[in-house]
DNA sequence: CTTGACCTTAGATTTAACTCTAAGGTTTAT
DNA sequence: ATAAACCTTAGAGTTAAATCTAAGGTCAAG
């Protein structure tokens, strides 16, 4: 038997964020002492570790929600359904990490066009290709200060 | 000059997201009408643009406030600083992609352990997974579920 | 017997970036 | 002249997942 503060220091969790969980339906303790306190069982602390577990692993509350039905009704529901939930999970991430990328190609198009000197911005490419529209060619790694700055400063001039 | 609904449309944006943006410092319409209509002028859908091209590149509306502040004040800004927050910026979103694709490869470990069919999840590998803390192992492409089941309907089975 | 650590509740706040509502004024077309 | 489409404002609601606050009850140690 676990009061909320002890569970919540063993799972490495706020005991707000316990309160929260059994306001969500996602974990309620199996007793109360007589003072009213929560007593979590040690089938509760699995409980949560489970919901933890499928935290870790990028499921929202409402997904593991589903999850933990699933798990407590195992005999009602195929494997095709909770591959299911994963693929699609999966396919999510995908998706969100693909649109990452496109962001991490565009910033580091933008990093490598601007020399990162101690002179002015004026002629920053970052800020050129913020106003314009141009997209930034790969190759242009050291951008044109003018004639007297871009000779004494620009760290990456070739 | 662009009436809000105009502006809105030409960019793509509602007009809502225009008086939000308006809200909080970041594009003011250069004038008003006599009966207080916001108008824009082409400097206005300008910055709207610059507004834009920036979060496509993923940066947040705070860091975009400190963008447009430096490209209105450039010359007491250098290279250096701006190239620093696009750098700031790069390694968050790799550092998020990172994390995603943590969630990747456990979500992918999941969905190979399980075999999809469509017998009872009581033997399914996920929800085995996330009951106890034992990582699935990258081999075990077919469960078990039990002796006559598994013959019959486990669609991976070697 | 009192201090301090812990617990209770309901409800408010946080973050980001909108999105919507209500109640009304303006423009434009028919 | 009247309807449709547009505009104004202030302020509330949305989403997710907590986190915090206030006002108070409980428990073990010294
Ligand atoms: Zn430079
Ligand atoms: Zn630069
Ligand atoms: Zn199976
Ligand atoms: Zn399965």
């Amino acid at each position: 038997m676990f009061r909320i503060g002890e569970l919540a220091k063993e799972c490495e969790v706020k005991a707000d964020t316990l309160r929260f969980y059994e306001k969500h339906g996602l974990l309620s303790p199996s007793m109360r002492s007589e003072s009213g306190y929560r007593l979590y069982t040690e089938q509760d602390a699995e409980r949560l570790r489970f919901i933890l577990r499928a935290k870790a692993v990028g499921f929202t509350l409402s997904e593991i929600t589903e999850l933990l039905s699933i798990d407590l009704d195992k005999s009602n529901w195929a494997c095709a359904d909770v591959k299911g939930m994963v693929d699609i999970k999966l396919a999510n991430v995908e998706e969100k990490i693909a649109e990452l990328n496109h962001f991490r190609v565009s910033l580091q198009r933008l990093s490598d066009a601007c020399c990162g000197g101690p002179e002015s911005a004026e002629h920053c490419s970052i800020l050129e290709a913020l106003e314009s529209n141009v997209e930034v060619k790969c190759e242009n790694h050291s951008h044109d200060h003018g004639e007297t700055e871009y000779k004494t400063s620009c760290k990456l001039k070739g």
